[in-house]
DNA sequence: ATGAGTTATTCGCTAATTGCGTACTTAGAC
DNA sequence: GTCTAAGTACGCAATTAGCGAATAACTCAT
């Protein structure tokens, strides 16, 4: 159970072994441990790499976890199209968009 | 960095410590100092633990972690509208609404 | 090509932590 | 009261993390 995805992601940011390990103020050695596979971050490493690389714990644990979305329960603006975020109106303008889509389905 | 989550979450299953630590493969004492906090899971243990209570080991570290979903980007149905799935058809159709609506609003 | 400077990999050692069994405590059923 | 199951706490053995230092690989300018 390696984490396999950091070598990409500390390379995707130009970083050195040394960059990332003082973001995370631990030594070299240790951050090229977690890469290589021969050691494992603490739950705190864990979380600190999954914030600097901008990815979740679950990604860099290899677990492609996606819980569904349901869009009446959406607090924040998450959604985008384009690159660029829902307003609160356009997010709003989807749901009643869809039901109304459904009731035609439904009438015919 | 506790694992606050997992009594409750053991709790709404109606699991003892024994049932968890069966189905985890671990003695009940090793479960039992997760929960406490006095030990960690290995990553192992906490990708299961995510698994059988149905969470995201982000959830579990207790992270709150929110990816923007790019809707142009979903291959999957992730989405739902009144805890109903969205076919690829209705994701489409928001898609065009989207920029549908902000055509009009960029021509105000 | 040589050498300086940076980056990556490996290793021994120590300190800290895990996982287990066991024992103790509590709670409820009979 | 006694029995069983649940939860808690602890000592011990074994594993593991983290560190610095040593070594290797890579990248430049000269």
């Amino acid at each position: 159970m390696n984490l396999d995805r950091l070598t990409e992601l500390r390379k995707k940011k130009n970083w050195s072994l040394q960059d990332t390990a003082d973001r995370l103020g631990i030594a070299k050695s240790t951050y090229a441990g977690y890469e290589s596979g021969y050691r494992r971050p603490s739950f705190e490493a864990l979380i600190t790499l999954a914030e600097l690389f901008g990815t979740s714990c679950d990604d860099l644990l290899g677990r492609h976890f996606e819980k569904d979305i349901e869009l009446t329960d959406l607090k924040k603006k998450e959604l985008s199209v384009d690159y660029r975020k829902l307003t609160e109106t356009e997010t709003s303008g989807v749901i009643a968009f869809i039901r109304a889509m459904r009731e035609i389905e439904e009438k015919k």
